[in-house]
DNA sequence: AAGGTCGTTATCACCCGATA
DNA sequence: TATCGGGTGATAACGACCTT
């Protein structure tokens, strides 16, 4: 969008058509004449956003360096809604055309990123939008900085080296156990704290229970201490031993209900709810006890022992529990075996074979 | 914004045994 | 032989949330 000036009225714009400035792929015009607003808008943030994070390179003190990638994370999340926003059509400076165009130029960018990796011996495991992951063997972090500036030279672009990871787990799609997704992984990086990086599974979603994210964290920290898949696999037997601590601690009855609360995000009001969803549940008691709820508000809920086939007894908002409340310890096992499948996977583990190690 | 995954609920077909 | 109900499994629709 930057350095392509690619913007809402840049893109097919009526002054230039025969400009030489054309878009990969489409063959739009770019205006040559004139520099879009978008462009020069963002030009504004990825400046801010590129000193802070030269800052906080700089920075030794932890605190500092902390506040400064708040706030290159903060300009970084603007920079994605922009690109959103570009797409948008009720938005002032929105164009399709430029968002097409933009998506085609990221094309060109990660194949071309991707053949000059490969060129010198990276072989690509999964790239996306603007990222790789690439192995070479004995490759080293410098290797890894080096192509970076390889890279970086030729696309002109900005493109900095994350890290290297000790082992990365890419988990499998459930509707085709086949193929691996690309927004579900977990690993842990070289470093001396063995950072982890987790996306998309249970510990990154908001409306996982307390009880089964801890569980997860737990699993997680013993993994972490792997070095590579056979330590990996030797560390297994830990964290089912985790799993079943869990289990029998929701099946003593004694957890507190605090940590079995689910908070969803309602999408509509409580009465366009075709099925009876907890959710909808839950907030048709809140209604119930005179309170209102709008789509967009948040509403809470624990799974309820369900006695009768009725859908109204199978959840309740913490907000009418009492003492005579009971949790359904068999659901919420449910998703501490599902978590756990969530990570083991790969490994050979299922639902179904975690379930029954639970008997 | 776009492109996904995934869990839950609803629905329906089907089987099977019980019943009349 | 017909009917009913429970159980099971497949499928569609719904709904929430995640990734970049």
């Amino acid at each position: 969008m930057m350095d392509q000036n690619l913007s809402g009225e840049t893109v097919k714009c009526k002054c230039c058509p025969n400009s030489p400035r054309r878009v990969p792929e489409l063959d739009y015009n770019i205006c040559d004449r004139w520099r879009g607003i978008v462009p020069q808008s963002l030009e504004i943030l990825l400046d801010r956003r590129s000193k802070y994070k030269q800052l906080k390179k700089d920075e030794k003190d932890e605190l500092k360096r902390q506040k400064y990638d708040a706030r290159q994370s903060a300009l970084k999340w603007i920079l994605v809604c922009s690109f959103g926003y570009l797409g948008f059509k009720n938005a002032r400076f929105g164009k399709i055309d430029a968002h097409i165009a933009t998506c085609a130029f990221s094309r060109i960018f990660l194949h071309r990123a991707v053949a000059i990796a490969q060129a010198r011996g990276f072989k690509l495991v999964h790239g996306i939008v603007d990222s790789m992951w690439l192995t070479k063997a004995d490759a080293t972090a410098a290797d890894y900085e080096e192509l970076c500036a390889v890279i970086r030279e030729d696309l002109k672009l900005p493109l900095s080296f994350e890290g290297q990871y000790r082992w990365i787990v890419f988990l499998n799609s459930k509707t085709d156990p086949q193929a691996p997704v690309l927004n579900r992984y977990y690993g842990t990086f070289q470093d001396q704290d063995r950072t982890l990086k987790v996306r998309g599974i249970d510990v990154r979603r908001h409306d996982t229970p307390k009880i089964v994210e801890k569980c997860q964290t737990q699993m997680l920290a013993i993994l972490k201490e792997a070095d590579n898949s056979r330590e990996f696999q030797a560390l297994i037997p830990q964290v089912l031993n985790t799993l079943r601590e869990y289990a029998s601690k929701l099946r003593s009855g004694t957890v507190p209900i605090e940590e079995l609360i689910i908070t969803k995000n309602l999408s509509k009001m409580p009465n366009e709810y075709t099925h009876r969803v907890p959710q909808a549940i839950a907030a048709q008691y809140l209604i119930d006890e005179g309170g209102t709820v709008h789509a967009g508000q948040q509403v809470s809920y624990v799974l309820t022992i369900d006695p009768s086939t009725i859908p109204e007894s199978q959840a309740l908002p913490p907000e009418l529990a009492d003492d005579d409340t009971v949790y359904d310890p068999e659901r919420y096992v449910d998703l501490l075996v599902s978590s756990t499948a969530n990570l083991l996977q790969p490994f050979g583990y299922d639902v179904k074979s975690l379930t029954a190690t639970l008997r």
